[in-house]
DNA sequence: AAAATTAAAGTCAATTAAAGTCAAACAGGA
DNA sequence: TCCTGTTTGACTTTAATTGACTTTAATTTT
């Protein structure tokens, strides 16, 4: 079994124990498992990604740690299914169609909408070049409508 | 937990116990804390500093003190300070600093925050280059605070 | 009153402890 | 073979901790 995959199912198990928040070191997660420390970040930016239902949050420096969280699974929603489905880049008016819609059926509130809409704006994304944006928009989005979910 | 850490909650809860003026002495309060002195002034250089809305005042020598004191504004004159304050280019430790701060004082829910967060982490502008990021970053940051103040 | 002593806080650089980045090397399957 | 995903390690950045040394202020002594 690849060492990958032994990783993914430490962590799975340890999100498992403790109901879907997993908190460690990298580098100790790293020494049980056996591999170089780096190994580990590559499981996370490939396996735990915001599409795959998980937030990853992390410190550096003297007590540093990674946390992941997962999003419930079990009840997947529009918004998971919405994230799953914007792909790698959205335009401009796409993401305002899906907002309002969003809000319109009040899987969003309307402030959430708002802040969302104000984020992916051409005039907050002024500084990226146009042919750029709506990648980065889509980037975005879709970290917002992740951290949206999980919020509450 | 962090030595940091209990530093830092101590002080909060003298804050809280006093309305928002703590004063003590710096060696008392690394004995009591189990620390060396100079901890207590890291901590405070690092998370009571005027931008994240406290006032230090201090005296050396005999009879020496250090106090905080909590100084607040009304929310959308701080956020639109705070948004005039910052520049064309903002750093993801510092972006995590302000939201942490406005959520602690109240001036952002804790699910504005966030949101914002999420919408400017490196995660959600991994499509552009590292050197572009922090450019983007204060843009994007911007715009979500005026649409926080515009939107309450 | 001046000098010496003592009692504070301030500064700063070194050390340690973490995570992040990135590119090169590698492995296995179409 | 060639492509994709994996593995590795060297290097970077960030954060916390510590202690030696400096500065300032009050108190005590001469």
């Amino acid at each position: 079994m690849r060492m990958t995959d032994s990783v993914v199912n430490y962590i799975l198990s340890l999100l498992e124990s403790e109901h879907g928040c997993a908190e460690f070191r990298r580098n100790e997660l790293a020494e049980t498992m056996g591999c170089v420390p780096s190994q580990i970040s590559y499981v996370i930016s490939s396996r735990f990604t915001p599409e795959q239902g998980y937030l990853v949050e992390s410190r550096r420096g003297g007590g540093g740690y990674i946390r992941i969280t997962r999003i419930q699974r079990d009840a997947p929603t529009l918004l998971m299914h919405l994230v799953n489905s914007i792909g790698e880049s959205l335009d401009g008016a796409s993401a305002g169609v899906i907002l309002r819609n969003l809000a319109e059926r009040k899987v969003l509130s309307l402030r959430d909408a708002h802040l969302m809409a104000a984020a992916i704006s051409d005039r907050a994304l002024a500084s990226v070049p146009q042919e750029q944006r709506d990648t980065l928009r889509a980037g975005i989005l879709k970290n917002l409508l992740m951290a949206a979910y999980s919020a509450t």
